[in-house]
DNA sequence: AATCCCAGCCAG
DNA sequence: TATCCTGGCTGG
């Protein structure tokens, strides 16, 4: 297995309109794609229990940590496929939020080494951002200090004012910064959160990845650009899937 | 000396109207309380040459750091008086900051121990959030990692949103949030910023006084709060000045 | 069902 | 000197 292939995506499962199909949809996005890892944010108990585990785990994935927090009504959750093997998962809540946010930490045996794996839904809406400033630190000081590989990939909600003047390696920047993939969440795009008749629209790159050193980002698409069937015009999730392609330097 | 006497002030060098009148009018307020240590900031070169340093010098005090820095034309500088011994003084830019700042970090032999003293203006404005925070950080490390007494006071420009959820010993709180120190910078109180016939104003507590543990703060009041004969109705400065006395627990 | 993005403007 | 505070509103 010499590239990981790495899904991310916020499912907005707070949105409840036609939430059985919108998951059902993006099970079927993420699986066709043959991913390695999942990382998924804002997902509720409903589509857990009555779509995403029982179609992970059909498909040879376990969930971890093996079930969501009961200290928010909506959280994160990885899935991870055989032959990778859990050997830690654990979910760390940030101390400081006023959301319910955690960090989730999964370590997995790959190509030999010890594999870290992190996700989270850090602090939303602009007002946020000095908690998820903090949020952002913790991050990158567990993605430094692990000896082996180690990817973060979530929805970060950070703007790029707040990432000024840091050193991160962002897969989306080691990438050249394409357009394709310039934002992952965008009512231009995406009409979920926009009335009818309604002009304009937000935009940001909210999904990211970071990594340690030692490895490199190959490849980044979306997924889940187009509506759902009998869904009255509805994408699967207000953000797009983010799909990453990692390899050894 | 069973007690330290600290002033902190933003002396608001930026605005040039009348800053000879108004520089003259600050170190009067400030030496008149009789301190021990004065942290300033926002201090330009005529104010400093022209005034603050001819008037501390002689009064006892000596400058720490011994002059500006000239990486900006504007910074900040401590007065320390004798006889308060300075044994080392230096000033550590924040390499984010995107408007030049610095900790300036100083120590003095004060009861047989060795007291570290800091300052900054911390970066201004709204947005300046995210790097306000970083530095914030820096600064609560620094006073964490001392083994002696510590104290930072300056212009922190901190929201309260900014430090919720965040353990600091801060001097006003400790104190139990008195109504009278709740601004620092109030154009209602302070008019300098305001046109004459303008309502509203805004106000924030931007001056702050934060204190490792093993001591704490027994008074604290504004200074600077009136008008300077002859300014056309300027006060010293658009801050407050703030003056605190720390003991031993 | 209401919210979420941003910049710009105004009043207090 | 032009600008600084907040919250609320608009349009894109």
């Amino acid at each position: 297995m010499p590239t990981l292939r790495l899904i991310t995506w916020n499912l907005d499962g707070l949105d409840t309109r036609h939430i059985d199909l919108r998951t059902e949809a993006a099970c079927r996005a993420i699986l066709e794609r043959g991913p390695d890892v999942v990382f998924l944010q804002e997902v509720v108990e409903r589509s857990f229990f009555g779509h995403l585990r029982p179609w992970f785990t059909g498909s040879g994935f376990r969930a971890a940590p093996p079930t969501l927090s009961r200290r928010s009504r909506y959280g994160c959750v990885m899935f991870i496929r055989s032959p990778l093997r859990v050997t830690s998962a654990r979910r760390t809540p940030f101390e400081a939020s006023q959301m319910g946010r955690a960090l989730i930490r999964t370590v997995v045996h790959w190509e030999g080494r010890e594999l870290l794996l992190l996700t989270a839904h850090m602090e939303s809406l602009r007002d946020g951002a000095p908690e998820r400033v903090r949020q952002l630190d913790r991050v990158l000081a567990a993605l430094t200090a692990h000896a082996g590989p180690a990817v973060f990939a979530g929805d970060t909600n950070l703007r790029d004012s707040e990432v000024r003047g840091r050193d991160i390696r962002d897969a989306w920047c080691l990438l050249g910064s394409p357009r394709q993939t310039r934002t992952t969440w965008d009512m231009r795009a995406i009409p979920n959160k926009r009335g009818p008749n309604e002009q304009g629209g937000g935009y940001a790159r909210f999904d990211r990845v970071f990594l340690n050193p030692g490895w490199r980002p190959s490849e980044m698409s979306l997924i889940g650009m187009a509506p759902v069937a009998g869904a009255d015009g509805l994408f699967p999730s207000d953000h797009a899937g983010l799909e990453v392609l990692l390899e050894r330097d």
